[in-house]
DNA sequence: CCGAATCCTTTAGGATACTG
DNA sequence: CAGTATCCTAAAGGATTCGG
């Protein structure tokens, strides 16, 4: 029985949420509200559709996204963040917060090369 | 001005942390001990000089990571994390155990479908 | 409205050989 | 020991068209 390796760890969350839009969409479901593909379409400036199907199917087989189809004419189909897609929010809030952070930090370091060539 | 939006913040950090070795070796890194670049190459199994070099000159870029060259024959360089790759802690270890938790999830959800397909 | 199918471009990752 | 330099393949992402 062979223990799994550090490595793999990693790969497997990486592979769960790692994609150009993924983040994004899940971080919109996880607000809560249900978002129809349109909206979604809507909030992910410039996504295909071809995308945002992809990004969703793979969400959906990881059960990180429940999708529910109503059976009308037009069609309506919802999407929502599942109990276990919530478990990736911490995940999501601490890259977010990152981000921000190193943002800033490149704002200032930008300024300070900026300030320094001048001397 | 414009607020970064937040598509941006999950970029900026998985940028910095994407690859395929590249969490791994900031967790070797993280660890505290400098290591020789030989030292990296045998930690990751089957990784290229090529995609090491690649991945510690990123980190390297992102101040993540810094680079110590003993002018010496033969050569000596290592390479050890810095303050600021101490930031990346937190979402390191939240990868890992979510990670391991899917992988559990996983196995656990492979088993009953075997359970499941002998009723 | 919510897709599937096809085709194309770009990038990540790797194999291999060479060097101070 | 610690890299560069070339070349190559596979996968991700995207543009566009078609359909129930």
């Amino acid at each position: 029985m062979q223990k799994t390796p550090v490595q793999c760890q990693f790969a497997e969350t990486l592979d769960t949420i790692v994609g150009k839009r993924k983040p994004q969409i899940i971080y919109l479901l996880l607000q809560g509200e249900p978002l129809r593909f349109n909206e979604l379409r809507r909030l992910l400036p410039n996504i295909t559709q071809r995308m945002l199907t992809l990004y969703l199917r793979e969400l959906e087989e990881e059960e990180i996204v429940k999708r529910v189809v109503y059976p009308q004419i037009p069609p309506k189909v919802e999407y929502s963040i599942t109990e276990y897609g919530k478990s990736l929010s911490q995940i999501l809030e601490a890259l977010h917060q990152w981000g921000a952070a190193h943002a800033e930090r490149k704002q200032l370091k930008k300024e300070n090369n900026e300030q320094t060539e001048t001397d």
